[in-house]
Parts: C-alpha cells; structure tokens; sequence
RNA sequence: GGGUCUGUAGCUCAGUUGGUCAGAGCGCACCCCUGAUAAGGGUGAGGUCGGAGGUUCAAAUCCUCCCAGACCCA
C-alpha cells in the first residue's frame, strides 16, 4: 500500500515565488477597478477620523527614493490607523506653482513668452505641471499608496488659489502683513527676490579688503583709550569681501565684548580686534607695531569715522554678529546689503540705504559708481580705495557664498520693498511657539529645532517678482503706497474672481471692476505669493475643497528638512489664520544615504532609483525597506542591504505560503474546533500570536515600524519555523484529515494568518492582499476592508503550561543531537531518542505529556525521568534555579514507520499494516490518536 | 563656522531611570533533511558598543574633547 496518499501535505495555489515585479501590477488593478479606497471609505464611515495632511510634493520630475520613502510611510500609517479602527483618508497633493517650472518653461518656450504673453505663460506652465502630477501619481501608485487619486489636491486649482487668498486675507484682517523696505536676497538673472530656499552656498573667489576709516575726532579717541594723545592719524579697520557695498556704508561695527588696540605703526595709527592684530599687520606689511593702549569695543561706540570716499560721517556702533574669527574685528556696516546689518541698524537707526538697481547696476545719482554693475563695481572701488589712501591691503578669498539655485550665479543683498508677514507686531512668533509646544514631535527634537528657527527667524518675506504663482492681490494707493483701506473686503471679491477664473482673473483684471472710480488712484501689486505660502495654507485649502480632510489635522509627516519648509509655513499660516497649530502631531523621517554613510548623488554613483527596484525586487520589497529602517536617522540603502530585505521577505512569504498550505480542506465555518478542545501547543501558538500582535498593534499607533518589521520576522523564524509548525507539521501530516489532532492545529494555523495578512497589510499590501485571497473562508474583498483581528477570548489568556522551559529543553536536546549528527550517529532527529532528568513542576509538566512528549522534541521517543535517576552519561544541560535539566540522547534502535518515519518498537506488529506503527495504523485503520498537548 | 541629530557584530535593529547590557533576527561557516523543496531544521564563529579622556565602587548607558556622517543655517 502506498501510504503516502494519506498523508496530509501542505497543498496552496500561493505561490512560493512571489514575482513582485509582475504580479503588482495586477493587484494594482483590481484595487483600481474595485474602487477599493472608495469602498473603504464607505466602511470607515462613522469611525473616530485620523487625518494625515499631505505635504504636497513639487510637481516637477520623477519620483527618486525621498518621495518614495515619504508616501510610503504615509500610506503605512494611514492604512495601520485604519486597520485599527479609524477612518483615515488620504487625499495626496501637489505643489504646482514657482520657480523650477517657470524655469522648465522657459527652456522649452523662451524667455520672451513670459514677457510678451504672460497668460500663455502661465497657461504652458500649467499644462507642465499637471502633466508632472500625471506622472508622480503613476509612480506613486505603483508604490501600493492607497489614496484618493482621483480626486487629488493641486496647489493650481482655481478653488485652492482662491482659498488661499481667503486666508491671506485673515493673515492681512489678523494685522500680521506689512510692506517694508528690506535687504533680501535678490538674483541678478531671476531680478527677483530668493527665499532663502532658494539660496544655496558655492564656492567663490571675491577681493578680500583691509580699509581704513579714519577717525574724526583724534581727542575723543585718545579719551576712549586712556591714551594723552594721537600724534598720528588714526582709522578703524574694516575687512569686506564684498566691496561694492561700501558705497551704501553706514556704520562700523564692533564686538561690544572683545578687546580692541590701538597700534601705532609708526606711520599711522589703527584700531583692530587685540586677538587679529597680529594677522591685520602682517598680512599688510607693516613691521614693528606697538600697541599702544587696549580697550572693550562697548568703550568705542559713537566714535565718529570718515566715510571712505564719500562725505559722510559714519559712527562705530556695537553688535553681537561681530566675530573675530577672522577679519579685522570691525564689521562694515550697510543695512541696504545685509540681514544682519539690517537688524543692527534697525537699532541704531541707520538709514536702510541701497544704490543698487534690480539689475544690479548702482542707480542714477550714485557718486562714483553710477551705472555700474556691483560685481564688476568692485575694483573700482578698490582704485578709487586706494586713490584715498584707505586701503591698507587687497587679497582674494576663495569662501562659500550666496548662489542662486537655479541660475547658480552669486546673489546680492538688496533692500527692496517686499510684503511681509511680521513675527512681532501681531504676536506671530509667541504664537508660534506657544503652539509648538502642544505639538507632538517624532522624534522629540523636532520640537527643539523647529523651537529654534522660528525663534530666531526673521519676518517673512512673502512677495516674489515673478509671473507662476497666486497674485498677492492687493491694490496701493499710487501716491502713498498705502493699501486700500478695504483691503480684505477686496481680497474677497478678487477670491471670488479667481475661484472662476484661476490667477490668471486677477492679473487681466481691470482695477475698475472692483474699485469703480477709486481705480485711478490705485495700482494693483504686481508680485505674486512665495511658494512656500501655497503649500502652507493647504491647512485651510484643503478642507474647504475636500469635505475628508480636517483642520487641524492629527499629523503631518514629511523629512527632516521640513522643519523649515512646511512644517514652518504651515505653522505661521495657520497661527497667524486661526492661531493655532495645523497640526498635532509632526513626524519626521531622515534622508537617504548609502551603506557607507553618504548621500545619494550622481556623483558617487551610489543613486538607488525606486522605479528600478520596483521594476525587479518589486514594491513590497521596497516597502520592507522602508518599514525595516529606522526612519529617524539617516536610512541606508544599497543592493546589499536590498538583498537582505528581499530575503527578509521570502522567509515571511514562505511562512505564510506553509500556513495556507495546511490549512488546505479547512472550512473555518464548520471546521474550527472549539477553545476548549485544542491542543494545548496550538492553544500556546495562538496566545504567543495574540502577545505578539499586541506589540505589533503598539509599534503601529507609536509610529515604530521597524520593530514591527523586526518582531514579525522574528516570530516567522523564531516561533513558528524553528518550533511551532517544525513540530506541528507532524500532527498536520499524519493524522486524520478531518481528525480533532489536525482540526486543531488547522484552527491555530487559520488564526494565525488571520492576524499575521492584517499586520502586513500596511506594509506588504500587495502580498497581504494576496494571502487574503488564499485564505479559507467567508471574507471581505480586501485585506484593507478589516480591522486587526479579533482572537477568541480564551485564546488570550496565558497558557498554563510553561513552554518557556519546555523550549529550554528543547534547545539542549538540539545540541546534543548535533554531536550525535557530528558523530555520524543520526541524521534526522527522528533517528534518536531522548531521556530528560529533571525535577520539580518542569518534570511534572514533561510527564504528563506522556507519549507525546516527544513529538515536541521531534525525537522518536522521548522519556522524563527524575533527576536522581540519570546515568552517569546525562549530560547537564540547563541550568534552572537550583534544578539542572540532564539530557540523554542515543539512536534509537527502533524500525522506521513507513508512513510516519518515526522509529518505534510497535512498527511490524499490525497484520493488515506490517510497515506503519501503531500510531499510523490508527490514524489510517482506526478511530485516530487522540492529542492533548503536542 | 553655527544649530539639531546619528554612530552597538558583515546587514537591519533591541538594549527602560548607569550595576548578568554585550542581545535578537538575517547573512556567513559547518551539519542534517528531502513529505514547506529555487523550501525547511540544527550547531557555531563574529562586536574592546566610532575614538580618547573623565565622573563613579560600577558606563554602551552621565560629562568633555576628537573623528565620521546627515539635515538645516551662515
């Protein structure tokens, strides 16, 4: 007889390999034509909302792994929170207008197109970025994100543009705008003003210079120093790299705490920092100084100093920007050219003076220099420093400076009139902090980063000179530059234009339209809105066109740069609307970097492209990734740590793929067996698995995805592989089909892949899709469509047997069969027999397993014994409290059961059954072994 | 240059308030199985916890400095 044919093996369509790459696509597909985010909208209605706000990605280019990292994690927390009871939406969003895609236009169109027809302009623009969005959202999809795709927000709808100046003019009602006269970066090519995102810093040579400004009052120095008299003249030495700003000279200023000296150098006299004396006079040649006196720069301020080459008097002032790292200690001074010389003239009311053109040619009526450009300005300067006898000494200086992004050349500070969105005089920053501290960060410093940059910010400039973007539609008093005294009243009616007529309504707008006959006295603002406001105000846009999104939203989750991205705008936006926080939770994931630490760049070569991975591993392999990676750092990724995940995934494929397999012919309606009639081990399975899930479910609401990752592999090898189905696939196999013994351990097994398809199902959606539509059973159509299951109550009380030290046995016999298998004695533990000697409820426990024992130890026969019985040849193997375990393994002597392959004495003693044991011939012939604990 | 953060076995991660805290899984090596089979099981070797000082009876865990890296800023 062939007893092989009653033998119960595993038997599954799931497939072993799991062919990411093509199958995706067609789960893909049937997630589409199902509608299934639409229907699980449906389910979720009613539930507690959790409201993840997309950070909208620029719609610009392909998706690399930063954006893949992004909407991955996003979509692990929406479809975690949902599985655990929410309702979470997920409407994504894009970025539509700014800079990069003007620049992509002017490529393709020319510059001209921008000037000559600026509606056909924006209109190209338009079609560029929706054909941008078209692309990402392919992309995105393919991921396996779950969201409304269909119905995405984009920062370019007329009804978000529209919304969006509605809550400029709350900002504008709240009293947080104004227009000011402001040093901003300011690109000769864009002849615009930068956000400081827009600024990045490049190396460049520029003429490093040593001036004198000489002193005009020699008395009043000598009495600032201590000192009877000057016999010499005497200047303060200013270090610049940029000399063209001189011109726009206003002050020198010191470090009111540094020590200053004055030197004589026989020719003349200087005041330095005392700590660069020595570097000032040697890089100018001068030999044998002597310091003549020494004083704190806080003795000086006031002193009066001769302009250079203008007749202006000029006075030394005090300010902390000063360093002494390098330079001379004295810090020229032209709040027209600089953030900080701004700031430190506010206090001494210096005159915000600046020269200088949107072209970056000094302006009619500059002394001097009129109609040059500053940089080449420079050595004029320099000449006409030196014709005055005020340059002590000219070098170069290779340093990183100001470049402008896109057109990568250097950027000037420039005083400009901009709109602003003041910190002070409406309270904004006080409000801004008050609220980052009710907001939760992950990680925790979040809080203390974004605390620092929105306490140390200054006002922020909102206005840009460009042509794609929302209009900062307000209309000044051509005579005064006032704003119209119905300012918000305006913003309205022009809100309403817009929500019909897209931007392109307010700049065809003829002013008469809104303001009758005022329209003579008014003209409209030509400069459109910083991007950074368009994405910022998506608290307030989003909602008013997405009836599933809530403001504020439980939590934002972008990288780490978005502290001062949007994290940062939306938080002002939405303090200065509502005063209050968008969000209530922000959580952050870092950037990537290769196996060796570094960024991905082209340049080393070490780009992981996510479509490529996709395309081979699949998205799910990807996925893992993401999940296993601890996302508060750095997150590494190369083909060796990809190999290791897809490995990763096999193990946790295959686990799956060996339940479904046995739970093969298993009817959970009728076939599920009662509680109180299982296996005591399936019993144990099933609360290991419960336990498990707990932590799981924690990792889930705590954001730690990586532990998840962590704590399911481990349960796959660990519990399951190396223990529970290792020793159950011999009850699952051997007894009857429909037997309780089998019944049993299929009840476990369904259970467990109940729970187990549920946790993967964030972050392997694809396969936990798959393993859904394997499973036995009346189910939902979507994994998606359920919450974390449910274990029958009993099941999640602790067992009463202590399968901890049962295991500990376990493993001892384990290495005392390898010295046998070392030894050549056996191969298979089924070829060895085991005697345990112990004591105490461990013994109690083992005995009262009986036969069964050693189906546990997958030995063919097993015996416990009390420790004082154990020969001399037991070897002591664990190491209890006050109890040691003995162990005593051997080959067993015994024939092998054809059917069963244990080895047993009672094989050969059935006449219809000659080559089974007495087990199988029950099992085949009989009513069946009945199980109780193995 | 400044701010924030990170650095535990080849890889991914655990290590609560300092005192079995030097761990897990994977990978690797070797062995076994061939009734999960392009699977499965077992055993084993790997780390002076980035480096150097310091505090303490005791530090991966606290302090200082240094090195490397990431983000943001200048």
């Amino acid at each position: 007889m062939d007893y092989k044919q009653t033998i119960n093996l595993p038997q599954t369509d799931f497939p072993m390999k799991a062919d990411l790459a093509r199958r995706e696509p067609d789960i893909l597909k049937r997630w589409e034509e199902t509608q299934t985010y639409q229907k699980l909208r449906e389910i979720a209605k009613g539930r507690p909302t959790f409201i993840l706000q997309d950070g909208p990605p620029y719609a610009n280019g392909a998706i690399h792994l930063g954006h893949a990292i992004n909407k991955v994690l996003k979509d692990i927390v929406v479809k975690s929170r949902s599985m655990d009871g929410f309702d979470a939406p997920y409407v994504p969003g894009w970025d539509c207008h700014g800079l990069p895609i003007e620049h992509q236009i002017e490529k393709t169109r020319g510059k001209e197109v921008k000037a000559l027809d600026p509606r056909a302009f924006r209109q190209a623009c338009r079609e560029f970025a929706q054909s941008q969005i078209n692309g990402q959202r392919e992309d995105f999809k393919r991921l396996g994100v779950m969201g409304d795709w269909d119905r995405p927000y984009i920062t370019m709808a007329p009804k978000y543009e529209a919304e969006q100046l509605r809550s400029f003019a709350e900002i504008l009602r709240n009293g947080h705008v104004y227009k000011g006269l402001k040093p901003v970066h300011w690109c000769l090519d864009c002849r615009s003003a930068l956000a400081e995102a827009e600024v990045e810093y490049e190396d460049k040579v520029s003429p490093a210079i040593d001036v004198r400004f000489a002193v005009k009052d020699s008395a009043d120095l000598a009495k600032r120093f201590g000192v009877p008299g000057l016999k010499s003249p005497a200047s303060v030495i200013i270090w610049t790299t940029t000399p063209w700003t001189l011109p726009a000279n206003q002050a020198v200023a010191l470090g009111p705490e540094f020590r200053y000296t004055l030197v004589d150098t026989g020719a003349e006299l200087l005041v330095l920092a005392s700590s660069l004396v020595d570097a000032v006079t040697k890089r100018a040649g001068v030999e044998n100084v002597t310091r003549l006196a020494e004083v704190e720069g806080a003795k000086l301020e006031g002193v009066k100093l001769q302009h250079p080459f203008y007749e202006r008097v000029v006075p030394i002032i005090l300010g902390d920007h000063v360093t002494i790292d390098d330079g001379t200690g004295a810090v020229h001074t032209a709040p027209g050219h600089g953030a900080e010389d701004f700031e430190v003239g506010l206090k001494y009311k210096l005159e915000v003076y600046n020269p200088v053109g949107s072209d970056g040619r000094f302006v009619a009526g500059t002394p001097i220099f009129e109609g040059e450009r500053v940089f080449d300005a420079n050595k004029h300067v320099i000449e006409v420093l030196k014709e005055r006898g005020a340059l002590l000494h000219e070098t170069k200086l290779n340093h990183r400076y100001a470049h402008c992004w896109r057109h990568k050349t250097p950027v000037i500070y420039r005083a400009t009139a901009q709109w602003f969105i003041s910190m002070e005089q409406a309270g904004l920053r006080k409000g801004a902090l008050r609220e980052i501290a009710k907001v939760k960060w992950v990680p925790g410093w979040g809080e203390n980063r974004i605390n620092s940059m929105i306490a140390d910010r200054p006002d922020w400039c909102i206005s840009r000179q460009r042509a794609w973007g929302v209009p900062l539609a307000l209309f000044t008093h051509k005579a005064t530059g006032e704003l119209h005294p119905r300012t918000v009243e305006l913003l309205e009616d022009v809100a309403k234009l817009v929500e019909q007529g897209g931007i392109d309504a307010w700049f065809d707008l003829d002013p008469a339209v809104l303001l009758g006959g005022e329209a003579a006295e008014y003209e409209k603002v030509p400069d459109i809105m910083d991007v950074w406001f368009d994405s910022g105000s998506a608290h307030h846009c989003v909602p008013k066109m997405h009836p599933d999104v809530k403001d504020p939203a439980d939590l934002y989750l972008e990288g780490s740069d978005q502290h001062r991205g949007w994290f940062h705008s939306s938080l002002l936006t939405s303090v200065a609307q509502h005063d209050r926080a968008p969000y209530k939770a922000v959580l952050t994931h870092g950037f990537t970097i290769d196996d060796k630490g570094r960024k991905m760049s082209k340049s080393l070569g070490n780009v992981v492209v996510p479509q490529k991975v996709i395309g081979t591993l699949g998205a799910d392999v990807l996925r893992l990734w993401i999940a296993a990676t601890d996302y508060a750092n750095e997150m590494a990724l190369s083909d060796e740590i990809l190999k290791r995940v897809a490995e990763s995934y096999r193990r946790i494929r295959n686990t799956a793929r060996f339940l479904l397999g046995n739970l093969d012919g298993f009817d959970p309606a009728t076939d599920k067996v009662p509680v109180s009639e299982m296996v005591a081990v399936d019993r144990w399975a099933v609360w290991r698995t419960h336990q498990l899930q707990e932590e799981v479910i924690a990792a889930y609401r705590s954001y730690q995805f990586h532990l998840i990752y962590q704590k399911v592999h481990n349960f796959c090898s660990v519990d399951l592989g190396g223990f529970y189905l290792d020793i159950t696939k011999d009850r699952v196999y051997t007894t009857g089909k429909k037997s309780l013994p089998r019944r049993s351990a299929q009840t476990a097994m369904f259970y467990i892949a109940e729970a187990l398809a549920r946790w993967l199902a964030p972050i392997l959606s694809f396969t936990a899709e798959e393993i859904w539509r394997y499973m036995p059973g009346a189910r939902s159509e979507s994994v998606f469509f359920n919450t974390f299951f449910e274990f029958p109550k009993e099941l999640t009380q602790p067992p009463t047997i202590d399968w901890d030290a049962i295991l500990n046995v376990r493993s001892a016999i384990s290495r005392e069969l390898e010295k046998l298998r070392n030894a050549g004695s056996i191969g298979a533990p089924l070829d060895a027999e085991v005697d345990v000697y112990t004591k105490g409820p461990l013994l109690e426990t083992l005995q009262s397993f009986g036969e069964e024992l050693r189906f546990v130890f997958i030995t063919s026969a097993a015996r416990a014994h009390s420790a004082d019985s154990r020969p001399a040849d037991a070897v002591a193997a664990v190491e209890g409290e006050g109890n040691t375990t003995w162990i005593a393994v051997k080959p067993t002597t015994a024939t092998k059961c054809v059917r069963c392959w244990h080895k047993r004495p009672d094989v050969g003693q059935h006449p219809n059954h000659p080559e089974l044991c007495g087990r199988c011939v029950t099992n085949v012939d009989g009513p069946g072994e009945q199980r109780r604990f193995t």
